[in-house]
DNA sequence: CGGGCAAGGTATACCGCTTTACATCGCGCG
DNA sequence: CGCGCGATGTAAAGCGGTATACCTTGCCCG
């Protein structure tokens, strides 16, 4: 049925259909001087009428390596489905990726077989580079990849050691949250994290505080449990007397504005919610979420650029991307009236 | 920074730790006899001391070849993100590609690059395979890979021609919806598309129509217009006397069920909404999506194997994958009295 | 006791491309 | 008029494996 109907076609067709050696082909398709420009058109024409271009393989056997970047992902398929931020980091990765000619490669895994793919995808040469995404404090990556020699950034907060980071600048956004949400009388302010042991969690946590304590604000750290029975009443429950969240994960920034009248939380009238994170999803919750917009694609494109320059053994530094900006929309309001709080201020 | 501390380990090194020649590392690591069990089990321990795996590159050059996988996604960022189908398809992929030790290219392309990508990539035998998606009547992409001789199958409903499918059997679920419709009191049915151009949309139109027919239901057809102001509105306006609408996408009926009440129209009393698709998506929404689970993952398996065993030379054969099930939750609910539709049944 | 054969390895020719060293040729110049 | 050199190419040696042909042994058997 699919029979390769036409062997396949060489460097040394092209080459004899031009009239020139394999060598001069190579040369042309190589950008390299040595050849002169009636011939490379010859070569060009050649290559175009057999419809050639070099097999890839076989110039990564032969030294003109670092054409693809690796994505493992270590999250199970339900948590990496709801995540919008990965189908804009995709989305985001693809764009500046074919631009450069490299591959993306993509995999799920589970947290206890991560190192053995890096470990394996480097080996085989599968990958050039690795961009780490869901960093963890001590994320033994870190000292993986650099063991292994593998050019390798991350996106998110940045980690001691020597690996690169692509980080999207945080602090005046907390600044921003804050003074939203004070600005409608809110005095007591909890963030909500669905992943405590991520580096940039810890980021956003210590940044969180600084703008809080700034501004005389109650800050508090709630953690979001998805096995309990009723994770919404479970994490209100949770939440002592904070008027306001501010949630890691725009999906469950979505499930609580959903979830929460229907077990007697009004919001934003008694609970205002912020969402770190944007896309379609805040648009389809009603009442709609007020949520920080992050500069997604700018990360992926900044991730490839620095690890293109790695790969070419150039020297590159940490980046940083901003234009977070905060989209108020309807789930946030002035904070409920509540006797101790109006005592103050 | 990233210096290669260590030089890259060969199979010659294998050999030479393991005191054979590079022939018998190779035989043992491609399952070739040859070799015996003892000398085996030296050149295993030898490769796995070195941390050695075949280099991917290599073994593609030399024959060994058909171990990565094409995904070409001709959709606009937006629109990518916003359909969590994707997700689970990608996350579906994964599992069984990792399992068979293939590789996952994935890239998203222009529609007017969308052939460009698919030559240079075969050209470059960067993927030994396609995973067709989005398939529409008549799609150029099915003449393209025969013609390439490249193994591809296609996700979707079947069409003319050679490549291979693996469809989702819709035809009894239409019945289910239908008839669970038709339970209520519904007597005049949409179905709302947002891809009219696409197979799979037409084989659903179909199969929809039959089972309205059967059932002596009034079957209608919109297609969603994304552009307009109030795409909402926009769609409610043209439903005519539908009283139920079965929406393709499960995001447009997330809208849908958001936005109806605002412009007043209230779901479910006044209209039935069932999104042909499941996800997370289905229970952020209010009222709770009536929605049809799609075996996804299922899909992504049987189109892995299918390609395997293309790629291996082997005949296939179309497959189809079962388990749409309807989860009614809240947003279909008795159809509302209308003079006309009380006189007949 | 010699021949034949299976078992276990090895030598070697690629695979398709890159790259470096080397060959040619035309031409300017002393 | 002969030499040197820049401009163009080409030959050939890899890159890291795979695969096929071929070579040893040891041993069974007539």
């Amino acid at each position: 049925m699919t029979e390769p109907t036409t062997k396949r076609v060489t460097i040394a067709a092209v080459a004899r259909l031009a009239g020139v050696s394999p060598s001069a082909v190579s040369h042309v398709f190589n950008g390299r001087p040595n050849v002169s420009e009636a011939t490379a058109i010859r070569i060009r024409a050649a290559a175009d009428e057999l419809n050639w271009r070099p097999n890839f393989a076989s110039r990564k056997v032969s030294g003109q390596g670092g054409r693809s970047l690796g994505l493992v992902i270590a999250r199970s398929r339900e948590t990496f489905g709801r995540d919008p931020f990965f189908m804009r980091l995709l989305a985001g990765l693809t764009e500046p990726l074919s631009r450069i000619g490299w591959a993306l490669s993509l995999t799920l895994v589970q947290a206890d077989e991560e190192e053995q793919v890096y470990r394996q995808w480097w080996g085989e040469q599968r990958v050039d580079a690795f961009l780490l995404v869901d960093v963890r404090d001590d994320d033994p990556r870190l000292a993986l990849v650099e063991q292994l020699g593998a050019p390798a950034a991350l996106l998110g907060a940045p980690v001691p050691g020597p690996v690169v980071s692509v980080t999207v600048r945080d602090g005046s956004a907390f600044a921003e949250a804050v003074e939203h949400l004070t600005g409608l009388g809110h005095r007591a302010i909890t963030r909500v994290t669905d992943a405590p042991g991520l580096a940039h969690t810890r980021a956003r946590d210590r940044g969180f505080r600084r703008a809080a304590r700034d501004r005389g604000v109650v800050a508090g750290l709630a953690v979001w449990h998805p096995d309990a029975e009723d994770p919404v009443a479970d994490l209100l429950g949770r939440l002592g007397g904070a008027t306001a969240i501010i949630v890691d994960s725009e999906t469950i920034a979505a499930e609580i504005v959903a979830h929460a009248p229907e077990i007697g939380v009004r919001v934003p009238e008694q609970l205002s919610v912020i969402a770190w994170e944007d896309s379609w999803v805040s648009s389809i919750a009603r009442p709609r979420l007020t949520a920080f917009d992050a500069p997604v694609e700018e990360s992926a494109r900044t991730a490839v650029a620095l690890l293109e320059r790695l790969v070419r053994g150039e020297a590159v530094e940490a980046q940083t991307v901003s234009g977070r900006r905060l989209l108020v929309r309807e789930s946030t309001a002035p904070a409920p009236h509540t006797h101790d709080r109006e005592d103050r201020s």
